[in-house]
DNA sequence: CGGTAAATTCCAAGTCTTGCATGATTATCA
DNA sequence: TGATAATCATGCAAGACTTGGAATTTACCG
């Protein structure tokens, strides 16, 4: 699927929720335990993903696994295992992109809003979920899962976007 | 963006919510109030959308316009403007490909739960969304929307992912 | 250390998005 | 009502991102 134009998106760096040494160690343990295999490329984007400690993008993930770099390829590639192992959720932007997120230790379920001008998420902490998935499973579905994304006009970007002025970005918070 | 990667989903037909020809005057009324053009491509995309009654994905619309066949890229220019305006909604499916839907009447918001293997959406009538909004809006947010999508298995598709066997796709329910 | 199988890479195709020039629609005016 | 001008919409081409396949490389097990 081609998944979304891309716009780089600058990302807003959340709080910490797990020492990086035992979030890199049990992320070696549930790809093992998944029957696959440790390499390079994968150390890498996951050492990428927890020094951000927050959603990103393919490109910033690529561009942040520095001398490691391997094919974008690989990265998507990687990111969609891990996806399946419950290790990485999505979150989908406003115009269709995708940012990676680790969900490593006892990381509760938690959602995000979204800026449409700015594309910086923001955690938001919302659960009445659960209730309908087991509604679904009642009526026979399987392996239920859920997407749940936030859009708005963050409080920085609303005069901006009201005199119609084009957001930029520095260019060192892109991808 | 890219947006997603397309694999063609089948469809299922759901109820009849407006009759058409009303519903087409009030699109029609819509366009014009916003201060848009009504071109032929837009009624026939309309068209489209007004006969299948569900989720369309925008390769259906395409084939479904006939001889007013336009251009794919004013398909997508279309629908995203008539997002813009509230006409339609985006459903988003398992692998990033999106379903559009008309919005019009007094047709209350609904969600979808997809069947990861055969692409059918289903209704979830299901509401306590709103007060997140209001939260957030309260948090200094403008434009406030949100997406939500569930996915699971189908139980028609459950015999036949467990027994490991692909769905295959009777080609009339394509695009 | 060697063998097996998975993972990565490169190449290619497919889909969606954006820029620019052309064509169509709407409003204005006679 | 009919013609003209302004502006929006469309089509085409180029560019970007994502996915699939085949061959090589790498990780893991004995």
């Amino acid at each position: 699927m081609i998944a979304a134009t891309q716009s780089n998106h600058p990302l807003a760096t959340v709080s910490d929720p797990v020492p990086a040494v035992s979030a890199m160690n049990e992320a070696r343990a549930r790809i093992r335990l998944a029957g696959l295999r440790i390499t390079k490329p994968r150390l890498a984007i996951i050492d990428a993903l927890l020094r951000r400690h927050g959603p990103s993008s393919t490109e910033h993930i690529h561009q942040e696994m520095g001398a490691r770099r391997c094919d974008m390829v690989t990265v998507y590639r990687c990111l969609a295992a891990f996806e399946q192992l419950g290790m990485v959720r999505r979150s989908y932007l406003h115009n269709g992109t995708c940012l990676y997120e680790l969900t490593l230790g006892a990381a509760a379920r938690h959602y995000h809003i979204v800026c449409k001008a700015c594309g910086s998420p923001e955690r938001v902490d919302y659960l009445p979920v659960k209730g309908i998935e087991q509604l679904l499973q009642d009526r026979g579905y399987t392996e239920v899962s859920h997407v749940v994304e936030f859009f708005g006009i963050c409080p920085k970007c609303q005069p901006a976007t009201a005199r119609g002025v084009s957001v930029t970005v520095p260019a060192d918070l892109r991808a």
